[in-house]
DNA sequence: TTTCACTCTGGGGTTTCCCCCAGTTGATCC
DNA sequence: GGATCAACTGGGGGAAACCCCAGAGTGAAA
């Protein structure tokens, strides 16, 4: 039963094998990559029955890896050990992920009795998902406060800092639309208006932006991958495919 | 010759105790604390020739505990060792850290021997930054890309999401002073502005925002320490003291 | 099929942000 | 004593961002 760890620091390689051949005892060979392409190309080959990915890696993300690798091997068990809880990756996760694959979320922030739990729940086939990670999904799945595809998009584009004809332009909208998708955002965000309230106390284009980084919503390296999308020409990133 | 480890992270506590025992010889007992008010109070009571402080901990931030330390234990060696290169980081401790004081800044990603390499270096009296965290202060010494004060008030505040006359309102000041606060920020974090090139590309206040977040000018946790602050009726944080 | 949510569209507003200009103060440095 | 720089002040103007309204098309769920 084979198992394959990808994780672009050394050091958390060897605590989480380390982990595994003291309390997987029913494990074999166990083998490791450093980056996201490393891992798809180790994981088609060697067929493991579970591969753990962080998400923060070179070349390939953990949840790119984990798409390519369930496209590949439908039967794999994933456990995604990250030290993020953003709400960003678990949009991505969920829309990454068949409905029937076993797979797992654990911070690592996690103790190693965690850790060890979610591996051998894997393992028995069942998923496994972090406490922390539950309020999360919760919201992802509320109607109220979950965003669509337009309004995380148009979030994207300000928190680049891009105007509302730029964003027009490049997302092949009128200003008019642009407009429309934000008014729906901010008030998603809860985020008072100029009529309401005592004082005009918020921009709320800027607003917005921090609060999404506060809830997770988006985050640093995400934002880079945008600008590199948009600056490119491509558009629609998250309604492709 | 005592050594303090100060971490809230189980796992890298032990990672860096182990390293200790095994390569630095002359080392005598190690004791552990797992926020940094512990720290302060076990510093000032084991008086250790060595504290090495993580910055990211509950109750007070290790700059912070660097701060209280140095205040009463001028003579103690101090090793930041933390997983960001957050300017606003280097910023901090720059002006706490005495200039006559010994220390160290270490990046968490750094390798094994490197850590050493560090804890050698303080304890036998020379200061050791991290490579990547060099660039950094160059950065912060340079007239032309260095924030003042006031710039710097300005941006944290637009970062919190606060209009012009909110912001002028909590800073005992007119719109017009935050206007010209702003101004020179943008120019200084070289936005172009609306004259200037072929289209108005960028909404300058996101994007001073955007660019500051990747340059580790400012960051999350930052950010919430600011709100707190300015939401209860005190300003001037840079300044004072 | 009818609902419903989502999205884009348009007209016609107000306010905030950013622009240009110029002038005063205070601190620091040679 | 000038020179320099950071910081605040002021007027006046333009453009972007945000406000309200209402309508119409899409696709999915009831």
């Amino acid at each position: 039963m084979t198992i394959l760890i990808a994780d672009d620091e050394e050091r958390d390689r060897s605590w989480l094998k380390d982990l595994l051949v003291k309390n997987v005892p029913e494990e074999g060979p166990i083998h490791e990559a450093s980056d996201g392409q490393a891992a798809v190309e180790m994981a088609v080959k060697l067929k493991p029955k579970l591969v753990c990915l962080d998400i923060k890696m070179p070349h390939l993300s953990g949840i790119k890896a984990a798409e390519q690798i369930l496209a590949e091997l439908p039967r794999t068990g994933v456990i995604i050990l990250s030290n993020f809880s953003d709400e960003v990756y678990v949009r991505q996760l969920w829309k990454v992920v068949p409905g029937d694959s076993v797979f797992g979320y654990v911070l690592k922030s996690a103790s190693n009795e965690q850790v060890v739990e979610a591996v051998r729940a894997i393992l028995s086939g069942d998923c496994w998902i972090h406490p922390g990670i539950s309020r999360v999904i919760q919201r992802t799945q509320n109607r109220a406060t979950s965003l669509t595809a337009a309004e995380f998009e148009a979030l994207v584009c300000i928190a680049l800092g891009l105007t509302d004809s730029s964003i027009a332009r490049r997302l092949y909208l009128t200003e008019k639309a642009v407009q429309s998708r934000l008014k729906s955002l901010y008030s998603k965000l809860a985020i008072p208006g100029r009529g309401e309230q005592q004082d005009t106390e918020y921009n709320q284009r800027c607003r917005a932006v921090y609060l999404s980084y506060r809830r997770g919503l988006i985050n640093q390296s995400e934002l880079d991958d945008w600008e590199q999308k948009l600056f490119d020409g491509k558009v629609g990133g998250e309604k492709q495919q």
